[in-house]
DNA sequence: GGCGGTAGAGTTGTCGACATTCCTACGACA
DNA sequence: TGTCGTAGGAATGTCGACAACTCTACCGCC
């Protein structure tokens, strides 16, 4: 799951049977991050949050030495802050900082379709279908929030399909702070139905091959979601700690 | 310098003067990424080559703990890979890898130069202009390693010209994996003063604000790169650990 | 001669303890 | 009343030591 697990895949040109692959055995820094991230990303520390090290050493079963450099991992990814002799905390979502993180999303997504549009893009839209469908069935059930994880997740899987090591593993991060976002900012979205039909059009494009046309929808959407949430954090719907 | 020097400008909004603006103290993980980070991309340790955690203290004159908690991070860019009980290992070079650090770095900086193109493009291309020369100057002497690190250099300026916090730091990373590349294939352009030519017709796109130019010369530029490098790399000039 | 097993050295993984720094609360003083 | 200074507590930063694992070299055995 994890792109830094750190597996024992060196030799990359060593094709082996799909039961008799190398087995990975990741690392207890590389377990930390993942563990720590996703607590980020669901929202257990608000933005702008302090990470106690000890109570979160003793919370995971490990000793300080270990949890340290698994944090380190998060402050290199930028969802952590250090601030020597204080601690580490978690990102604040600054307009600044929001609309820096969908600046760098926006690379790494549009990339990550152009590629896609140069392999098998049919098949790709038909991998996407499922995570739509997902989507449709939270927006008509009313579940907001169903529809923002389902909204992450296809463009993760977008950017899973293209086998690139390393844009999945930058897109990590930014999946991350995607959901920081909707946390933070509030998963009200009035307009859900928009929402999937955005991404339904996207998937469209894609199965089309139409390349320009992708590759403006995704732009268009990037601005979206970007206007929304800049503006829900000048509104002051902001959930985060007082510090 | 470093883009995650664990500053303390967490709050954004706060606008100093110049004199007076908060001041950093990174911490130590960071710094020692920051030497390791540069000594592997100055080829002190070749692709393959295992990083021993004791001599490396004592060279750094810490002790193991923050040394490995700067490590993480490298591991965390994809610049070391860790293999569980066994230790950590520089990067290979793989044709499979060096596509991809070339896709990823196509990503970010393409999207560097669009930022660069909606502004202040003209002034952007004037602080282009002196790596350029440095450039040229390295061509006439013959002085291809001082080329190909003024063609770094480059990119380095065109992605920090952006502002953005995020490209900067993803870049850091591939500016590291750009040299890698050179040392462990050797610099040995021929062509340098097409390279040259390369860059001028970038930045003169640039300044003239052609959005569509600039974005095709940089498609082009990475693919020429890659071509190359891929090309060094089958026909075994790699200098790499045995290991 | 080849194969399996074993002891040794050296490395990484983990932990606990100490030093240093920062924050807070309290009290003295102008 | 406000400010300065100080002591206490709690957190982070760093280190050294022990445990566990891996690799290598050597030896016995078939």
């Amino acid at each position: 799951m994890s792109p830094t697990g750190d597996a024992s895949s060196r030799s990359g040109s060593a094709r082996r049977s799909s039961t008799l692959r190398p087995l990975v055995q990741q690392s207890t820094p590389a377990r930390v991050a993942a563990r720590v991230r996703r607590a980020i990303a669901n929202g257990d520390f608000p933005p702008g949050s302090q990470l106690h090290e000890v109570a979160l050493a003793r919370q995971l079963g490990v000793s300080r030495g270990p949890l340290r450099e698994g944090l380190q991992r998060l402050t290199q990814e930028g969802l952590l802050t250090a601030i020597r002799n204080r601690g580490l905390f978690v990102v604040d979502l600054t307009p600044e900082n929001v609309r820096d993180m969908f600046l760098a999303r926006e690379a790494i997504e549009r990339c990550a379709a152009s590629v896609l549009l140069r392999g098998d893009h049919a098949a790709a839209a038909d991998a996407l279908e499922p995570l739509l469908e997902q989507m449709a069935r939270a927006a008509e059930a009313g579940d907001s929030h169903g529809v923002a994880e389902a909204d992450i997740s296809f463009h993760e899987k977008l950017v899973a399909l293209t086998g690139s090591e390393r844009l999945r593993r930058i897109h990590e991060t930014q999946a991350a702070e995607a959901r920081i976002c909707v946390h933070a900012l509030g998963s009200t979205y009035d307009n859900d139905v928009q929402r999937v039909a955005e991404h339904r059009a996207i998937a469209q494009a894609l199965r089309e091959g139409d390349a320009e046309l992708t590759d403006r929808l995704l732009v268009a959407h990037m601005a979206d979601a970007v206007a929304e949430l800049v503006e829900a954090s000048r509104t002051g719907q902001v959930r985060q700690e007082a510090d």
